[in-house]
DNA sequence: ATTAATATTTGCATTCTGCAAATAAATTTA
DNA sequence: TAAATTTATTTGCAGAATGCAAATATTAAT
């Protein structure tokens, strides 16, 4: 059989090239991360930093540093935690919205592009395989980690 | 259904997770670009400088310097094409060749252990459809340009 | 009331990135 | 064949990203 991590490493490629074609909306040019983490926010239900940060594997430095980028883009909200005053709670701003569904919109006009080279039978093959996949990494115990 | 987005995002994030924490071999650290030139290297054969940037979809100038540090590391050769002498010839040295077989030893090792969750049968359709998939954006116009 | 733990920010030094320009060699054009 | 164009690679530079160590503020534990 052929190399499995091959299979893999040119999907994601792929993908990720996907997602780095997908980051300038209109009058606004985001990085590839600034674009994870909008995705990050919208997808867990007012986070706080520290659990996108967790969630992205990324350093709480960094991702300190470029939500302030954000919040200056006008694409973050930052709001105080009233219950514990040490917590942020991250959300996006209309503008923050407006982008992420842009992004999101053009990434699945791509996948259907994609897709509209294969059966429906196929598709749906497919879909099945990568859901099973992802249920499989999150059981798995030696990699994969961060919560997602 | 589903969004289908978002089954690509979760997949993606959780090998790309597989393949950060796969860069640590023996006394050898290397970032995730590196190992990704390493692997490109390793696949082309005998590939010129611009023909490995042009598949990793990376700046050539980025890449030279990456390759100016490898080279430094002992983990890349870059050899001068006598037929053309504008071109240099990038191949991984003993001691690269040994990097880039750790790695990828340790991360099908990674994805045995994540395939260990499924039944053979879950494994072959999964397996065919990330193939399949992988023909499916190959063919896409829209997206994914770099050759690969 | 101290001490320890948690969430976030800043200082700093390193690395990464990519555009513009330079260099060098090959190819095309006149 | 000489000049102009194209292609491959490298360097200058300036901005962005990264991550460790330390600072700050707040909460939880002893």
């Amino acid at each position: 059989m052929e190399n499995v991590r091959e299979l893999f490493q040119v999907m994601t490629k792929r993908f990720g090239l996907l997602n780095k074609n997908c980051c300038s909306i209109g009058g606004t040019e985001i990085s590839l991360v600034q674009s994870h983490i909008l995705y990050e926010i919208d997808r867990l239900k007012e986070p706080s930093m520290q659990q996108v940060a967790d969630s992205l594997a990324m350093d709480i430095t960094t991702f300190s540093r470029q939500i302030q980028t954000l919040v200056k883009m006008n694409l973050v909200k930052k709001t105080p935690y009233p219950e514990d005053r040490r917590i942020y709670i991250l959300s996006l701003t209309p503008e923050g919205k407006y982008v992420a569904s842009k992004i999101d919109a053009e990434m699945n006009q791509y996948l259907n592009e994609v897709f509209s080279h294969m059966s429906e039978f196929e598709k749906e093959s497919v879909l099945r395989s990568i859901k099973l996949l992802n249920d499989c990494m999150a059981k798995s115990s030696v990699c994969c980690k961060p919560l997602f």
